[in-house]
DNA sequence: TCTGGGGTCCTAGGACCC
DNA sequence: TCTGGGGTCCTAGGACCC
């Protein structure tokens, strides 16, 4: 897990791995399929991220639970063909131990219920603590001075101490692993607060040519998922750096300003964006990642009175909103400003091994040969 | 030659207010 | 001898999540 690719080539080579590219629009599509196929057996779902979801069973009754969760399972697998598991419990931390479980181990069958606390002290202390949520490697260094190990010796530590090792965070754990839920379901959405559009090129760049038409590029997209999330923002971060893993000569540089208003026109993003650019680039060095970030986004309602007559502005929001919906029926980058560069751009990430848009592209979609 | 891309929350400390 | 008692906002950094 971690590994570039490049660096393990001959055990891809001897154990006939086969490789694949990242797909993002194939993963939303099923998740979204996933997340209907619950939705048609439970009805209270909180879809937490792209492959994991919180289900409210109270309203089950005790005994119908668990032949539910292998009825989700079978649902799931029929109709999207993906496997899944099911972890049970009264606390969202508990249920994802089970998950835990209910995948490592196969006596499980995909299901594990731990709704009984007698169960629980039986499986928690074969649960190692970095499997528990919350609590990363930082965290697990600090418990192991103490001793403490497993999931169950966590449910055993005193709130209040681990409240002063790992923050109310923490803290709020230890309860839910003793059962005690601190974590209700969220079923509305969470505004979002910040916005970042940041890649590593697929190839080094060194121009500024290039570097602009990537800044230009990723200002498109966050203006694109501001205007998705009906939100805009007066402030606008951009930063460049070169390969931190090699011995490249190393630079690294970022930059904020504000516009006059809050904005998520397209126009004015990329603008600013590529400003901040010519500030930061310096010739002669080899970049291999630069990023656009937006942070105290607001909804597009509370705007302030923009630099652009009313009438501009909305003749402009008309515009780009004309431009998303061409560019989500054709394809995204359909329509597009020109300093984003050509769609082959060398800096581009690769995607050469990348398995078809088989449920999201029309020209993707799988064909199908029948011999009478 | 080649090393992911997003997010959130919390805390401490400084500056400032009345 | 004794040196107030609250607040807010901002920023940087750390930790964690998928």
């Amino acid at each position: 897990m971690g590994d570039p690719e490049f660096k393990i080539r001959e055990l891809i080579r001897r154990e006939n791995v086969r490789v694949f590219s990242s797909n993002y629009a194939l993963y939303g599509d099923l998740s979204r399929r996933v997340s209907d196929s619950l939705h048609s057996m439970v009805p209270t779902v909180e879809t937490y991220s792209i492959d994991e979801s919180f289900l409210k069973l109270g309203e089950f009754h005790s005994r119908e639970v668990e032949p539910l969760a292998r009825a989700l399972r079978e649902r799931v697998h029929r109709w999207v063909g993906i496997p899944t598991c099911v972890g049970i419990a009264p606390t969202k931390t508990l249920a994802k131990v089970a998950n835990f479980l209910a995948k490592k181990r196969p006596q499980y069958r995909g299901v594990c219920d731990l709704r009984d606390g007698r169960v629980r002290g039986e499986l928690l202390p074969t649960v190692p603590v970095e499997e528990v949520w919350g609590f990363g490697s930082a965290s697990a260094a600090k418990l192991a001075k103490l001793g403490i190990q497993t999931a169950a010796d966590l449910a055993a530590l005193e709130p209040e101490n681990a409240r002063a090792l790992m923050t109310v965070t923490g803290g709020r754990m230890v309860y839910e692993l003793r059962g005690i839920s601190c974590m209700p379901l969220e079923l509305v959405e969470p505004t979002r607060k910040g916005i970042a559009v940041t890649r590593s090129f697929g190839n080094p760049v060194t121009t500024w040519q290039e570097m602009r038409e990537a800044l230009a590029s990723y200002a498109t997209r966050a203006a694109e998922k501001m205007r998705r999330h009906k939100v805009a923002s007066d402030n606008l971060f951009v930063f460049m750096h070169t390969n931190t893993f090699n011995t490249d000569p190393f630079y690294s540089n970022g930059a904020s300003a504000r516009f006059s208003a809050t904005t998520n026109d397209t126009g004015e993003v990329v603008a600013l964006a590529v400003r901040l650019g010519e500030r930061l680039f310096r010739d002669g060095f080899r970049y291999a990642k630069c990023g656009v970030m937006i942070t105290e986004l607001l909804p597009e309602a509370v705007q302030q009175p923009a630099l652009w007559s009313e009438l501009d502005r909305e003749r402009r929001e008309r515009a780009w909103k004309t431009v998303d919906s061409l560019n989500a029926t054709l394809g995204r980058g359909t329509v597009r400003i020109l300093s984003s560069g050509p769609k082959d751009a060398t800096w581009k990430l690769r995607a050469e091994h990348r398995s078809p848009r088989w449920t999201t592209r029309w020209a993707e979609l799988p064909k199908v040969q029948a011999k009478m």
